[in-house]
DNA sequence: CATGAATGAGCGTTCATTCAT
DNA sequence: TATGAATGAACGCTCATTCAT
C-alpha cells in the first residue's frame, strides 16, 4: 500500500545525450536549454492526455474507455499515448492522483480558519464548490474510494484508498482539534463524527448527481452543517 | 426501463410432457415427481451458480468477473451457466437483483415500530445485521448504486438505482412520518435528512470494510443514531 | 470416394444376449422374436428422427440445423438421436442417402418405354412430379451435389456426388441408347447431351424454386423436352 | 435489402488529419503523398485478404471458412482482418459482390455482336473463358445461387440472387431481341429459352469441375451452342 | 517523437456430444 | 433405452499494446 509517487509513473526515457557525436560547450548550454523547453512540452502534452482521458473517462465510464477514445480526444495517436504513460491503467490512476492532489491542495488552502468547527464548514464547502466546478470526477475521492467499485479499486489500488484517506484524515484532524476546544462533543468515537460528516456528504452528492446535478451543490452546505451539529430531532 | 420480474430471466426450456404418446397413470405420478425433484435441483443449481458469483463478483468486481472464473468457482463447465442464465449479464444483474429483494424484504419486515423514529433505528439497525452476515454486496445498494460508475448503469441499469432508490424511499417515507408527527425537524429539507442518515450509515459502513469489517457493524447503531438526532455539537 | 452402406451408419449396439442369466430353448424362440420386434421399432424410429430432420432442414437450412431442433421435432431428447444415429453429419447424410434411393427407385420404376427418347421424358417428368411432390430436398440430387456447395461436399462427400452421378449416369445409359438407335444425334459429345439435359431441368427448377413453387413443375415438361430436341433456333 | 455500394462495407476509419495544429505547406505535400500510400497500402491489404479469403472459401466452404485460416492464409494476425472488413460475413460477401462485379463487367465487354445469336454466343465464350480462368468461385453466379443453400442466402442474402439474376437478366434480355429478329424461336416461353440455356451451362461446367478442370472449358461452347440452337434430336 | 496498422491473448457465447439417472 | 443437463472445444470479435515508418 504505499503511495508511489505519480510522476515514477512518467515514462523514464534516453533522452539527453544522444547517440551521436560531440557537442561543443555552448551546445551544453543550449541544450540544457532545449531540455527544459522539452520537458515542458512534455508536461503540458501529459496534462491535455489527462485532460482528454478525463473528459472521456466521465462520459463513457472506467471500463468503455478506450485508448482510441482518449487519443480521439487529445487529437494525438494512441502511439503517442505510450509516449507519456506506461499504460491504460497509468492514465487514470494518474489523472487520479493529479486531480486529488488539486483537490486536496485547494480544500487545505481553504481550511484556514482558526476555529475548528469554521475550518470544517470550509472543507466541507470547498468540497462541495469544487465538485460543482469540476464534476463527478471528484466523487471519486470524496466518495469513499468506491466501495463497491472493486475492480477501481485493483487497478487504480491502494493509491485511491489512500486518497480518499487522506481527506478523511483531514476531518479527522480537524475534528478532533473541535473536541478539544471543546465546540464538538467528546462523548461518541471522533471516528464516528468522521464517518458522519463525510457520509452526509457522500449522501447530498449523490442525491445531486442523481438529480442531473441541478442547482449548485455548495447551496447545501448551510442546511448539512446545521444538521451535522444540532442533529435531526425536534428540539 | 420496467422493474423486470427476475425470474422472468430464468432461460425457458423445452422441459415438460415431450410431444410423444401417453405414459400410463402411474407414469405421470413418477414423471411428476421427477419433474418436481428437476425443478428443484435447478433451483439449486441457479442459486449455487449466483452465490459462486456473488463471491468471484466480490473479489474481483463487476467487469473483471468472467464466466470462467464463475464456473470455476461453482465447479461446473461454463456451458452450465447458459443452461441457467442468458448471459453473463443476466447472472449478474439476477444476484444483484436476488440480494435486494432479500434485503429490502428484511429490513421492510423489522420496521414494524409505531413510532417512526424508533422504525427509522430498526432500518438501520437491520441494515447493518444483514452486512454483518451476508457481507459486501448489500453495500451496492446501501450505497449509491455506483456513481461514477457509469458503465454499470448502463447494463444493471435502471434496475440497481431503483432499488437503492426503493431504500431510500423507504427511508424517507419513515422521516416524513416522524416530520409529521413532530419527532423530526421540519425546518429543513427532509430529502437532506435522508441523505444525512443514508450517507451516515455508508460513511460507517466504509470505515467498517476498510478495518476488514472487525467487530460488529450493527454494534455501530446507537452511537449512529444518536449523533443523527442529537448532532455533533457539544452541548 | 467408397459407396458406404448407408445401413452401416447405425450404431451397431450391443443387443442379443444381454449379460443376464441362460435362457432356455423355448426362451430363443421368443427372443428372436421380440428381435425383429425391436428391429421394426428401431427402423420406425430411424425413419420418423430422419422425416422429422427433413423438416428441420428444409426450413432451416443445412448449417442452422441443430440437433435440438430435430430432436423437439421429432418428439424425442437429443439423447436418443444418438441412439440411432453415431453424428449429426451421419443423419444428414442418411437422410439424403435414404431420400435418394427412395427417388432413383420412382424414376428407374417410371422409365420402362421401349423408346429412349421416350425413357428419357419419363426420367424428366418423373424427376419434376417428385419435385413437386417432395419438395426442394430432391434438388440436391437433381442439381449437381450442390456445386459451390463446398461444405456439404466435406460433410456429405463423395456420397452426394455418386448420388448425383448415379442420376446423371442413367441420363447417359438412356441417351446412349437413343444414339444408338438413331434418335438422337451422333455427331456430339453423348455427355454434352446428359450435361445439356441435366442443367437444363436445373435451369427449369430454379427458376420454379425461385418464383416460389408455383404451379406444377412438371407442366414445364412437354416445351423443355421439345426445345432440348428440336433446339432454340427458328426454324 | 437494397444493393449496397460494396465500398460502404469498408470501414471507415479516423484518418485524415487531426485535430491538432498545422503543418507547413511541404508538410502538407507530405501528408498528402503519405495518405496516398496509405490509401494504396490499404487497397492491397484488401485485395490481399481478399484473395486469402478465397482460397479458404473455395477449399473449405462458407460455413468452413474460419478467421483464423483466412488470417493465417494472408498471412496477417485476425485483428488485422477487422482493420479492413467489420465482419466476417462481409468478407465473404465483399468477396462474391467483387468477383461478380468483375465476371459481368468482363461478359458485358465481350458481348457486344450486332447479333443477339452470336452475342449470346459471347456470352456464354466468356462466361467460360473466366471460369477457366478464375476459377470455381465464379460458379456461384453462374449457377443459380446456392440453391439449397438456405443459410447462404439469408447471409449473403438479396446480394447474391439479384447477381445470379443479373446475369440471367442479361440471358433474357438477349434471347428476347433474338426472338424479335427471328433468329430464335418464338413458340416457347423466352423465360424457358433462358432456364434451358443457363442450365446448360451449369451444367457442362459441372461435368467440367468434376472432371477436375481438365482441359479448357471453353472448348465445349461451340458444341453446346450447336446443341442449343439444333436441338439434341437426329436429323 | 508522432503515427496508426498489426498484433494476438482473451473474452462471451454456442452447440455437438456424452453419460448418470 | 430414453432422457436432458453437463461438458468444453471452438468460434467471432475486441482492444491494449507494440513497432516500423
Amino acid at each position: 500500500m504505499v503511495q508511489r509517487d505519480p510522476s515514477a509513473s512518467e515514462r523514464t526515457r534516453g533522452r539527453g545525450s544522444s547517440g551521436r557525436a560531440e557537442r561543443g560547450a555552448s551546445g551544453k548550454a543550449s541544450a540544457r536549454a532545449r531540455d527544459y523547453a522539452r520537458e515542458e512540452a512534455r508536461g503540458a502534452y501529459r496534462e491535455a492526455i489527462l485532460a482528454a482521458a478525463e473528459r472521456v473517462f466521465r462520459k463513457s465510464g472506467f471500463y468503455a474507455t478506450r485508448m482510441t477514445d482518449i487519443a480521439r480526444e487529445a487529437g494525438v495517436a494512441v502511439g503517442t499515448l505510450y509516449n507519456y504513460f506506461d499504460s491504460r491503467d497509468v492514465i487514470l490512476s494518474d489523472l487520479l492522483s493529479l486531480r486529488h492532489q488539486e483537490f486536496h491542495a485547494k480544500v487545505l488552502a481553504a481550511a484556514v480558519s482558526e476555529d475548528p468547527v469554521t475550518r470544517l464548514r470550509q472543507i466541507v464547502d470547498t468540497s462541495f464548490d469544487l465538485m460543482d466546478e469540476a464534476g463527478a470526477l471528484f466523487a471519486i475521492f470524496m466518495e469513499r474510494g468506491a466501495v463497491g467499485e472493486y475492480d477501481i479499486e485493483r487497478l487504480v489500488g491502494a493509491r485511491a484508498d489512500s486518497e480518499y484517506g487522506e481527506f478523511l484524515a483531514l476531518l479527522d484532524k480537524t475534528i478532533r482539534a473541535g473536541i478539544r476546544e471543546r465546540k464538538l462533543r467528546d462523548d461518541v468515537d471522533p471516528r464516528l463524527l468522521v464517518s458522519m460528516l463525510s457520509g452526509a456528504m457522500n449522501g447530498v452528492m449523490y442525491a445531486w448527481l442523481k438529480k442531473g446535478r441541478r442547482g449548485r451543490l455548495s447551496s447545501a452546505t448551510p442546511e448539512l452543517f446545521e444538521l451535522f451539529l444540532q442533529g435531526a430531532q425536534s428540539k
